[in-house]
Order: structure tokens, then C-alpha cells, then sequence
DNA sequence: CTATTAAATCGAAATCATTTCTATTTAGAA
DNA sequence: TTCTAAATAGAAATGATTTCGATTTAATAG
């Protein structure tokens, strides 16, 4: 899948710079979710340009808040993000062994808003542990 | 529902102190999930003894890992704590108006298994929003 | 192509929740 | 009562994340 990154930036209202650019390629070819720090050593190999850890850190929130890749809640804490595709509402399984991210689709939050008195803004949902690979690996 | 924490904590292979009965009993009659520091002032104000931070830290872990309290992941990265006396798996809504918690028993995580290629170890499911309370007072 | 300006970036410094460290105290077993 | 491992206190450190002010730059208009 080809991604036009300059559309989707302008079609988001934010300009079109270098280091922009080079996260959301760095991201769009992660196949595990990252830190922020590990996006910064990614940018690097690939940009000519440096990019400091704040620009690395306002852009992934940015783009983390406008849906545009999303955010893992990692149990130690730190957050990672991860670029998805898949536009759809869904969730993600992430493997702590290899930190590769699967998507899951049914999420079973239709059943969520009748077992609550208010009202729902935001579902976190996330389920974490060992993908099949890592689980015969270490067999 | 009457506790009784020193049987709980001897359960635990944990010792009796006067700083853990008084984090027990703060969290316990607590009807809001609370912060690390608003557990601290709870605890001042019914006991005698002093309870520096770390402390305060240290059990909150203890007792959130034991299940014996539930972590909350707030959207401003804090973590808050709540006790519940629901022992059997669920998670919550928390409202991030007024703080109080709802239970949400049917997580609909039995349908995650068969859609994940690896084995589950956790699963965090959170729903954030305004209680119907707080919704009506808005209005 | 140049001028203009709001947005974005940089690097250094600050923030602040959380953890670590060390000395001291204490609960609970012998 | 004595002993010992566990727990606590307080101070200090940690480290991911944010803020700040100065500088640069993308994008628009002339």
C-alpha cells in the first residue's frame, strides 16, 4: 500500500515538512510499534534532516489524536505507536515478546453502552501477550 | 460490607502495618478512584502515624497487583487506584467528571480469543466518560 | 520571485510522577 | 524477650515528557 503522506497531511491542515514526512514513512514501515525514541533513530537513518525528541513527541501525539496512528499502552508505562491501515474501528493485541501488533476486530463494546448510566467518549481497549510465533520459540 | 484487612494482608503473606490498614481502609471507604497523593491525605486524616509517598506507592502496587485494589489508567497518564470490592473479572467506566466507577461485567473478552493468532496473557479494557449525573447537570 | 506570517522546529532546561537508596523501625516468629 | 526479614521514612535520583524562547520554514499573497 502507497501512502500519499502530503496529501494526508494537508487534508489534516499541517504543513508539510521534512520531519513530518520521515516520521510517517518511519512509521508506515515499522512492522512493530515503536517509542518515540526508537522513531527518532528510525528518522535519522532516513532524513537528512536531525529531528529532536520534542518534534518527534508533538507530531506522534498529534497524529496519534487525529486517528492517524495509534497509541499502545505498554505495561512499563512508556507509550509506543504504532502506524495502522486499517481505518476501521478496532483494537490491537501486541506481543511483548516481538512487539508485533495484530488487529482486533470485534471488540465487543456494542454490549458496553447498555451496562452503563452515562455516556461513553472513549473505550480503551487492549489485550496483550505472546503471538503463536514467540509461543514455539520459546517451546 | 465489613473488611477484615488484617486477615486480608496476613492472606497475602503481607505484614500487618498500621500505614497498610489505613491505605486499606482510606481506599475501601473511598467513593471515588484517587491518586497516589489523594490516598496520602486520606490516610493522614485518619491516621496517627505519618505515611511518606513511597510508601503510599509501594503498597498501592502491591495491593493492585494482588487484585486486591484496580488500577485506573487516566487519559492524563496519572495512575489512580480503586477499590472494589467485586472480585470476580470485570473492569469499569469511570467518569472523568465526578470519578466515580461503574462495574462493566460482561467484557465481551471471551471473543478474543479466537481472533488472535497468540496467547493472551492481559487484557485492559476501560471505558472513560460523564456518568449520567453528571451528564444531567451539564444540561 | 519576494515578502509576510503563522506554524513548526530546535536545543536546552524544566517538570513532576514515580522510583531508588540508605538508615531506621517494626511485625511476627522463635 | 530476642532476632530477623520486611517495611517505612525522607531525601535524592530518575527519566519520560513538556515547556520555553529563539530561530527557521512552509505556504500564501502580492
Amino acid at each position: 500500500m502507497i501512502f500519499d503522506f502530503p496529501q494526508l497531511l494537508k487534508s489534516l491542515q499541517l504543513k508539510v515538512t521534512p520531519q513530518r514526512l520521515a516520521i510517517l514513512e518511519s512509521m508506515s514501515t515499522a512492522r512493530t510499534y515503536l517509542s518515540p525514541e526508537e522513531v527518532q533513530g528510525q528518522v535519522q537513518l532516513r532524513a537528512a534532516c536531525k529531528v529532536g525528541l520534542p518534534t518527534i513527541y508533538r507530531n506522534l501525539e498529534e497524529l496519534s489524536s487525529q486517528g492517524v496512528i495509534s497509541k499502545i499502552l505498554h505495561p512499563n508505562r512508556q507509550l509506543y505507536y504504532y502506524f495502522c491501515a486499517n481505518r476501521d474501528h478496532h483494537h490491537h493485541f501486541v506481543c511483548l515478546v516481538c512487539r508485533t501488533v495484530q488487529d482486533i476486530h470485534d471488540c465487543g463494546c456494542a454490549a458496553l453502552a447498555g451496562q452503563i448510566d452515562g455516556q461513553v467518549d472513549v473505550h480503551i481497549m487492549q489485550a496483550l501477550g505472546t503471538c503463536r510465533r514467540c509461543c514455539n520459540q520459546n517451546a
